[in-house]
DNA sequence: TGTTAACATTCCAATTATTTGATATTGACA
DNA sequence: TGTCAATATCAAATAATTGGAATGTTAACA
């Protein structure tokens, strides 16, 4: 029982995990700090999104342990939680790009719609 | 098409894809695809979902790229789109334990089968 | 033909996510 | 103290996701 729990929980974290990537404003946060930490007035300038909104996806990101705060002053610095995450993002892009050239090659069969 | 629509373009097929993972069901779908190629019914049965769920995260796993489907009669085996998926996940997860290295032992280690 | 097994799809309600605008908090400094 | 700059939070509207129940579709076979 509660080893089911257990890795019911586990599931939770790593779903929760992979939903704070699955948003373009935060794939673009993310992205940005793969060249290293910003705090939120330069990434608000950078994206171009609204501060609170900025903000908000921020606090998405911090807790799905995804990137980690540092308050200096009055400005807060986000950065990567790990530099893993940079790779997973690397990562990733290499298996989509793969599906797809997979995707183009099946246009040789035929009817294959979408 | 700008550079700019096609990285935005891009951008969105990425957080697709990662929102494909984030979900409990689609995770342990995932999971057990791991393994081989199953179909509808023995994924209903392992995970037990009732099967228009099951079809429903099973469309959205494909539609992200995650996975393929292949029909036999009148059975639809589902695989991993490429093993690297499968790479990602264990990526993920090692990410998961470092990140979350506090609680991950209290969540993990009592001896689960996966 | 008719029936059934295996899946897919549609509709609907409940929940959750995202954005925007307004407001609150906090630190630095005159 | 008062003000400003930087960030967080709240509240409300909109949009997206999820699951269940019912129904539709297709392949196999008598």
């Amino acid at each position: 029982m509660s080893q089911q729990q257990s890795s019911l929980d586990l599931l939770r974290i790593k779903a929760k995990f992979f939903r704070g990537l699955g948003d373009v404003n935060r794939l673009r946060i993310l992205e940005l700090l793969v060249s290293g930490p910003k705090n939120v007035s330069e990434i608000v300038e950078l994206i171009g999104l609204s501060q609170p909104n900025a903000s908000a996806h921020l606090r998405c990101l911090k807790d799905c342990h995804l990137v980690k705060a540092k308050k200096l002053g009055r400005k807060t610095f986000y950065e990567l939680s790990d530099p893993l995450i940079a790779e997973l993002l690397e990562n990733a892009e290499h298996i989509i790009q793969l599906v797809y050239k997979e995707i183009y090659a099946c246009v040789n069969y035929e009817g294959d719609s979408e």
